[in-house]
RNA sequence: UGCCACAUGGUGUAACGGUAGCACAGCAGUCUCUGGAACUGCUUGUCUAGGUUCGAAUCCUAGUGUGGCAACCA
C-alpha cells in the first residue's frame, strides 16, 4: 500500500503500526476528516541556546509526525522575548535540525513577523471586551490573583471602558509608559481553578531592542497569547508540544476561539484550520542536564568549552563527539513517546551510536597507553606491510596497508606480567597474534630501575605471516600494535559523562556543578597508523579494540586530527 | 485544603476486554584475526483495594505515589 493519501495513512494505524498516543490522535483526526484531512506541524524554537538531544527527540516527532501523514513540519523561531534571543542562535538552530536530516522547505517562520497580526488580534479583543488595559502592578497582582487553592479577585481596571483601553493600548505601543507598569490582560475568569485562565497577561511592555525587529515595538506578546496565533496563522493542525504547556491548553483553545469568531483561521483547500495542542513528555538523559539555562551556565562559566564542547548534550556538542546523525533520530525512535515523565539510560543512546559506528566506520590501529614491543628475531632495518581489512561488517570497505617493523607500540593493559588465569592477551611465555601481522611469543621483560615495565621482548613466527596460525595451533588473544618507526602522533580526547550522578538536579540543597565529573576530558597522546594523517574533520573511525574516534571539526589541522573519543566499545565481561 | 496529568521488569516502551511482548542493561553460552560484532538461552514487571465481566494491564470507584500549575519566561 501506499500511503500518499490521508485515507491510506489512516488504514496504516491497524493494530499491527498503531502508533503512540499523539500518532493515534493525528489519525482520528485525519479519519474524521477534521482540517481536511491536512496534517501539519511545526517545531518552534526561542532563538536563545542551541538545540540539544531533547529537542531532537521533538524535532523527530514534529517531523516525522509530518511524514506519517504526508503533511509538512514547519520550522519557526518563537521569538516574542527580545532580552534572550539573538540571530547566531537562528543560525545555529537551522544548522542543527538540517544536520539532523529534517527539511522544513520553504516553511520557515519567525514568530515577530506575525507581531502586527498579533497585535491587530489585541486590539480586536479590547474592542469585544475580551482584553482590558491593567495598571497593576506585578507585586500587586499577585494578590488579586490568587493562589491555586483559592479564587482570585478582579483587577479595579477590568472594568475599564473600551475606547480609554484602546487610548491606553496604542500609547503603551507608543512607548509612553515606563515597563511594567501596565499591561494588557484577557478578560476571562478570575475564580477558575486554571491558574492561566485568571486574566493572563496578552502582551507586555518591554523597552528593548528586538534582533528582528529592532526598535519598532515597545510591547510585545506573551507566549500563551502569542504561540495559537502563530500556529492558527500559519495553517498548522496539529501542535505538540511538552506536558508543562498541558495546563496552557485551555487558554491555548480561548485564543482560537476568539480568532475562529473573527475569521482569522486560515483557510486552505477550501477547510478552515484549527490547531489543536497535545503534549508529550520531554526527554531525561541519565548523567546529564536538559535546560537551556543550565547549559547556558556551562558555558558561560566556562565550564565546557562552549555550546559545542563534545561532552554537551547539545546536537552541536554530539555531533562533534561523533554521533551520527542517524543515531540520533534511531535511538529518538526507541525511546518512543508518552506521557510517563521518564528518565532515559544513557546506555540506551550509546547502544544507538555503537550500532550505527560498527556499520559504517572504517577501522584502524592506534596505541593509546604504549608499551615498546620488540621482536627480537625480525631484521632491524627490515619493514613489511600487512593488508589490513577496514570494515568486516561492510563488504565494500576494502582494505588497506599497514607498516610493520622490528618495534612497535602496543597498549600497556594488552601485557601483564603475572597475569590471572582470565587473562588471555600477552604474557610471558605466551602467544598472542599482532593483528594482521603475525604470531608473537613474549619471551622477556625489561624493568626500569622501580621495576616497571618498559618494553616486551619475543620472536614472532614466520610462517604465521598475515596473522594465520601455520598448523591452525589455537591462539587466544589477538593485539593491536603500531610500528613504531611509522607511529603518527595524535592528540587524543577521551571524554566521558559530564556529571558523576545519574540527576544532577534532584538534590536541591546542592548545585549540579558539584556534581560535575572532573574526569570528563583526559587528553593523551596517542599513536597511530599512518594513514590516520589522512582523516577528514567529522570523520569517524574505530580503534580497533578501544573505541570509536571522531576528527574534531574544529581542531583537527591538515594533516593531524584530533581526535574525539566518540563511545567506547562494549567493555567485554571478564575483561579484567 | 485547589486544578491538571501520569503509574507495566533495573531502564524505556508495547497491549485498546482474550497467551504480558520488544529494546537497552544484566547473566550464561556459541562463534570469532577486535574480550567488538553476530548468534543462542536465562533472570526480572501490570502501584494498592474493591467492583463490572466467562475473562481486566486495559472499563468503573476509592486510595497511594509521582510530576506540573501561583513569570509581564518559553
Amino acid at each position: 500500500m501506499n500511503p500518499t493519501t490521508p485515507t491510506d495513512a489512516t488504514a496504516a494505524a491497524t493494530p499491527e503500526s498503531r502508533g503512540h498516543f499523539i500518532y493515534q490522535f493525528i489519525a482520528e483526526d485525519v479519519a474524521a476528516g477534521r482540517n481536511g484531512g491536512q496534517v501539519v506541524t511545526r517545531f518552534p524554537p526561542e532563538p536563545n541556546g542551541f538545540l540539544h538531544i531533547g529537542h531532537a527527540k521533538a524535532i523527530c516527532i514534529d517531523f516525522g509526525m509530518a511524514e506519517a501523514f504526508n503533511g509538512r513540519c514547519h520550522l519557526r523561531m518563537d521569538d516574542t522575548n527580545p532580552a534572550k534571543e539573538d540571530e547566531s542562535y537562528v543560525r545555529a538552530i537551522k544548522e542543527d535540525v538540517r544536520w539532523l536530516g529534517f527539511d522544513w522547505g520553504e516553511h520557515f517562520y519567525y514568530a515577530a513577523d506575525m507581531f502586527e497580526q498579533m497585535h491587530d488580534l489585541a486590539v480586536a479583543l479590547i474592542k469585544s471586551g475580551h482584553a482590558y488595559v491593567c495598571d497593576l502592578s506585578q507585586e500587586e497582582w499577585k494578590e488579586y490573583r490568587g493562589i491555586p487553592t483559592e479564587p482570585g479577585i478582579e483587577s479595579p481596571y477590568r472594568k475599564r471602558g473600551v475606547e480609554e483601553n484602546l487610548d491606553l493600548f496604542a500609547r503603551m505601543r507608543a512607548g509612553e509608559f515606563e515597563e511594567g507598569s501596565r499591561c494588557l490582560r484577557a478578560r476571562i475568569d478570575m475564580t477558575s481553578p486554571n491558574i492561566h485562565f485568571r486574566d493572563p497577561v496578552l502582551y507586555r511592555i518591554m523597552k528593548q531592542s528586538h534582533y528582528r525587529t529592532g526598535d519598532q515595538w515597545q510591547i510585545y506578546p506573551t507566549y500563551d497569547f502569542a504561540h495559537p496565533i502563530e500556529d492558527a496563522l500559519e495553517g498548522v493542525t496539529h501542535s505538540l508540544c511538552t506536558l508543562e504547556f498541558e495546563v496552557h491548553r485551555p487558554l491555548y483553545d480561548w485564543v482560537i476561539d476568539r480568532m475562529q469568531e473573527l475569521g482569522m483561521l486560515v483557510v486552505r483547500d477550501g477547510h478552515t484550520i484549527r490547531p489543536q495542542q497535545r503534549e508529550f513528555a520531554r526527554l531525561s538523559l541519565d548523567y546529564t542536564v536538559m535546560s537551556k539555562r543550565k547549559l547556558l551556565q556551562l558555558v558561560q562559566d566556562q565550564l565546557v568549552e562552549g555550546w559545542d564542547d563534545p561532552r554537551m548534550p547539545t546536537i552541536s556538542g554530539l555531533r562533534r563527539r561523533g554521533y551520527p546523525a542517524a543515531a540520533i533520530r534511531d535511538f529518538c525512535d526507541r525511546i518512543g513517546v508518552s506521557k510517563y515523565k521518564s528518565s532515559t539510560e544513557l546506555a540506551l543512546l550509546e547502544s544507538c551510536v555503537r550500532d550505527h559506528l560498527n556499520r559504517t566506520a572504517q577501522r584502524r590501529m592506534a596505541v593509546i597507553d604504549p608499551l615498546r614491543l620488540v621482536i627480537d628475531n625480525y631484521p632491524a632495518d627490515a619493514e613489511e606491510w600487512f593488508d589490513a581489512v577496514n570494515n568486516h561488517e561492510d563488504p565494500e570497505a576494502d582494505t588497506r596497508k599497514v607498516p610493520f617493523s622490528r618495534e612497535l607500540w602496543i597498549e600497556r593493559e594488552d601485557f601483564m606480567e603475572f597475569p590471572d588465569k582470565k587473562f588471555f592477551r600477552l604474557a610471558p611465555g605466551r602467544e598472542v597474534r599482532l593483528r594482521y601481522a603475525c604470531l608473537f611469543t613474549c619471551t622477556s621483560v625489561e624493568h626500569d630501575d622501580e621495576g616497571r615495565v618498559v618494553a616486551v621482548h619475543g620472536t614472532y613466527d614466520p610462517e604465521s605471516r598475515g596473522g594465520n596460525a601455520p598448523d591452525g595451533r589455537r591462539v587466544r588473544g589477538t593485539i593491536h600494535w603500531v610500528s613504531i618507526r611509522h607511529a603518527q602522533p595524535l592528540e587524543t580526547r577521551l571524554y566521558d559523562r559530564l556529571f558523576t550522578v545519574p540527576d544532577p538536579e534532584a538534590d536541591e540543597s546542592r548545585h549540579f556543578t558539584e556534581f560535575l565529573n572532573p574526569d570528563s576530558l583526559r587528553c593523551v597522546n596517542a599513536w597511530g597508523e599512518p594513514s590516520l594523517t589522512e582523516l577528514l574533520p567529522g570523520e569517524t573511525v574505530q580503534f580497533e579494540r578501544l573505541a570509536y574516534f571522531c576528527a574534531d571539526l574544529r581542531l583537527s589541522r591538515p594533516g593531524q586530527p584530533v581526535m574525539n573519543r566518540t563511545v567506547t566499545l562494549k567493555e567485554a565481561r571478564g575483561k579484567n
